[in-house]
DNA sequence: CCTACCGATCGGTAGG
DNA sequence: CCTACCGATCGGTAGG
């Protein structure tokens, strides 16, 4: 046997991850309710039944890309390992590798705004979602408080409210304008104007 | 002939409103892609061939459901007859009247997120909104400088962009928070930091 | 992983 | 404004 015609779990690993990969894709596309498995599973190269071997439901799908792409953000925010302005510059940096990934972009932005709606199925993940963004945010804006770097009229938690706010707007002033948008240059402004710092 | 019994122009005006209003929540709630035409008809009691007699498509009907806001907010926001810093103060209120009118901001929020995609019925409507509303801010930001109203570190054209991105983003956390945002208070700390004069 | 199918729903049209 | 219908498409299942 062959490497080249192997099977088994290495060839099923593969087979979920371009899934996911085409499903990022056109969940930013069509939004969740706007897209259709079988197109993913046409872009996949299978059927549709076969993309459900997979993933049982579409629901399942759409939690499973929200997941891993939290998974790849947390590792690079990594709240445990960066504190105060370093937090914060991290945040801008994400913004700037974000101006790389359309894809992610567009997701994040049609599926937040979806998922207001109570009964959409990634409700409660943007809930949370957003729930743990500012409340890691705030903590960032007090540690700079502590370390002197933030000016005394800025308040950490209405910082925070404003700094992910400025994020998700600035993103879809971003995809409107097809890319025209400086995120980071405009965030980096923003966070500027509230430092007594160099950033 | 009684006025309750009363046929014609009157009568048509009246369903046509209703359309309008059924459909702005339900775009809101389920987006366009989302909500269908037989669910609007049957919410204003009438069949959806019945809709399609007074809006010949259902991307007609988005169009004419925007058109329809814009011509209120654009007079309460009327750029001809504020400037300045009392055009900041209006936007400000205006956040305060959207905390009021959840239907609106979940309409605008859910719609401008879909018609980032090129090929969505409202992209260019909001593309060229969005291209309105940061030219208009900055126009202000301007006028806030001329008169001695704006800290000199705050650039107009990054202020507008930051401005427009806030309120945005700060109606996606509004509505998933369910209301427990002060779309308003946050906006009015984010501008009180840009000025000279009290806010 | 496939073909073949289910019931439901979609936007829009025919004809009145 | 209605009933009745069109072709297309949806998520999911049966059975292999």
């Amino acid at each position: 046997m062959t490497p080249e015609t192997r099977r088994g779990y290495a060839k099923g690993r593969a087979r979920r991850t371009e899934i996911l990969d085409q499903a990022m894709a056109l969940f930013g596309e069509a939004g969740y309710r706007g897209a259709s498995l079988r197109v993913i599973a046409t872009r996949c190269g299978i059927s549709h039944p076969g993309l459900l071997h997979h993933f049982p439901t579409k629901e399942a799908l759409l939690l499973a890309v929200l997941q891993r792409r939290d998974d790849v953000d947390d590792a690079w925010l990594a709240p445990s390992v960066t504190r105060g302005v370093e937090h914060l510059r991290r945040l801008t940096d994400l913004a700037e590798l974000n101006a790389q990934r359309r894809g992610i972009v567009e997701l994040f932005s049609v599926v937040a705004a979806e998922a207001t709606s109570p009964d959409h199925p990634a409700h409660a993940y943007f809930e949370n979602r957003y729930r743990t963004s500012v409340a890691n945010t705030e903590r960032a804006y007090a540690e700079a408080r502590e370390d002197g770097a933030l000016r005394p009229d800025t308040d950490p938690a209405t910082a925070a409210q404003q700094l992910i706010a400025l994020m998700d707007g600035l993103q879809i002033q971003w995809l409107i304008s097809d890319c025209a948008t400086d995120m980071a240059g405009v965030l980096r402004a923003h966070i500027r104007a509230q430092l007594t710092v160099e950033f």
